[in-house]
DNA sequence: CGAGATTCATGTGAAGTATACCTTTAGGCTTAA
DNA sequence: AAGCCTAAAGGTATACTTCACATGAATCTCGTA
């Protein structure tokens, strides 16, 4: 019996090399970004004679090809900078990987370890990885660019400290210097921030403007080629990817999920092509491990928090409910659930973290004499629900 | 009837607490000269 | 005496609590027309 599923996967496989479908693969050459390719490079170009690079600030929507271009730009550089003799330094952090660079002490601890440096996950001075990481730079000479991807989610919320800090450490070092780059989603990103940061760090700024869909469905066909054999892709499938995906703003990285995906229910349907339906297909099923991921990866209180909301919104059918709603049920919960119970307060910092990730979408409203509070409303696919509702029930033991 | 006061339910900020974890330090034990 | 291990002391980040004040429009109050 599991000798035709395995034979499935050695034998009829239709992909060639599927990392090419991956956000995080680079391409030889990549099309619809050349103007913007162009400025990155013109910008971090004179790290190869060892001059601090303008700090660099790119923004744009999701999928646009900000990531991609700046780490082509990079590591085009690290190539040169090798021929040069020159040392040039690259650091790539996430900063919304939750609980691995969402805090400032965190991302320092990140920024340390990708230098050589090993750091405790807790239990330092944030300071002291200030002075560690000066003392690291200042080892030797050198220039190093810091790439920060995804900035505009830790600033929500922990501030700008940080970016303040990292822009003023040039001050001590002697020997090094740093440059940043920061990536973000949100396009008024830039005027949240505090008027010293916001001069320093977008000293040069590229905006990324979303694909279309023709462009979208040069990259499928560039991507496409690589990653399957030939004939897999049938009629009219790059077509329904890039229009799906340029129908949500542009984005590549959806496109390319969506022709992975539609690859991966073929391989395992044991066909060896992919039709319009498969795209169906694979957009539910995208839609799906999104969000049970990011459910899956709450900690217990979030998980508890979204149940409660989940069952309010039942009785509410779809309409909004409130805080205090939200509360009394999470309190029958926990009494359910042995599960300590933890106060509004909290809960009230807890849901607004879940409408940062999009499960849930809320307003602070006033009701007039009815007080003040947060309309909340879920933000989570009907059919995917029950879904959700069925693995955190599950996780929670009840 | 309308302006200003009141009110409600909770947002929001600041400071404090518990927990888990880190480094440093000092003492105690072992080892080898 | 040197080397190694262990436990205690002293310190931090994080998740959460406690306390206190801020909000803002519906509703109430009361003086006025």
């Amino acid at each position: 019996m599991l000798d035709e599923i395995f034979e499935n996967f050695t034998k009829n496989t239709i992909f060639q090399n599927k990392r090419a479908l991956q956000a995080s693969y680079t391409p030889e050459t990549i099309l619809h970004r050349e103007a913007e390719i162009k400025q990155i490079a013109g910008v971090l170009a004179p790290a190869l004679r060892m001059e601090k690079p303008s700090n660099l600030f790119s923004y744009g929507v999701t999928g646009t090809g900000k990531t991609l271009s700046v780490r082509y730009v990079i590591s085009q550089l690290l190539i040169k900078a090798k021929e040069c003799n020159s040392n040039l330094k690259t650091v790539y952090i996430n900063c919304k990987l939750k609980r691995v660079a969402d805090t400032e002490y965190r991302i320092l601890a990140e920024l340390l370890s990708a230098l050589g440096r090993k750091v405790p996950v807790t239990g330092l001075p944030t300071d002291s990885l200030y002075k560690m990481f000066i003392d690291v730079i200042n080892e030797e000479e050198q220039l190093l660019i810091i790439v920060l991807d995804e900035i505009d989610q830790v600033v929500e919320k922990i501030g700008d400290s940080l970016l303040y800090n990292l822009t003023r450490l040039d001050s001590s070092l002697q020997n090094s210097q740093i440059s940043i780059v920061g990536i973000s989603n949100k396009l008024t990103f830039v005027d949240t921030l505090d008027p010293r940061v916001k001069s320093s760090l977008s000293e040069e700024e590229i905006l990324f403007h979303p694909y279309n869909a023709v462009h979208l469905k040069d990259i499928l066909e560039q991507r496409a080629k690589e990653a399957f054999k030939k004939d897999i892709v049938g009629e009219g499938v790059l077509e329904k990817c890039s229009a799906y995906a340029a129908s949500e703003h542009g984005d590549a990285r959806r496109a390319l999920d969506l022709l992975r995906v539609s690859g991966e229910i073929v391989e395992r349907e044991g066909n060896k092509k992919i039709e319009q339906k498969h795209v169906d297909l694979a957009e539910a099923r995208i839609e799906k491990d999104r969000v049970l991921d990011i459910v899956k990866s709450q900690p217990k209180q979030f998980q508890l928090t979204l149940l409660s909301i989940i069952t309010n919104s039942k009785c509410y059918n779809g309409k909004c409910f409130y805080t205090g709603d939200v509360f009394e049920k999470y309190s029958g919960l926990c009494q359910a659930t042995k599960i300590k119970e933890i106060t509004q307060r909290r809960i009230s910092d807890i849901i607004g973290e879940l409408d940062m990730l999009g499960l849930i979408t809320t307003k602070v409203i006033s009701r007039g004499r009815g007080g003040k509070t947060r309309e909340i409303r879920l933000a989570v696919n009907k059919n995917l629900i029950s879904r959700v509702e069925n693995l955190l029930s599950e996780n929670l033991n009840l």
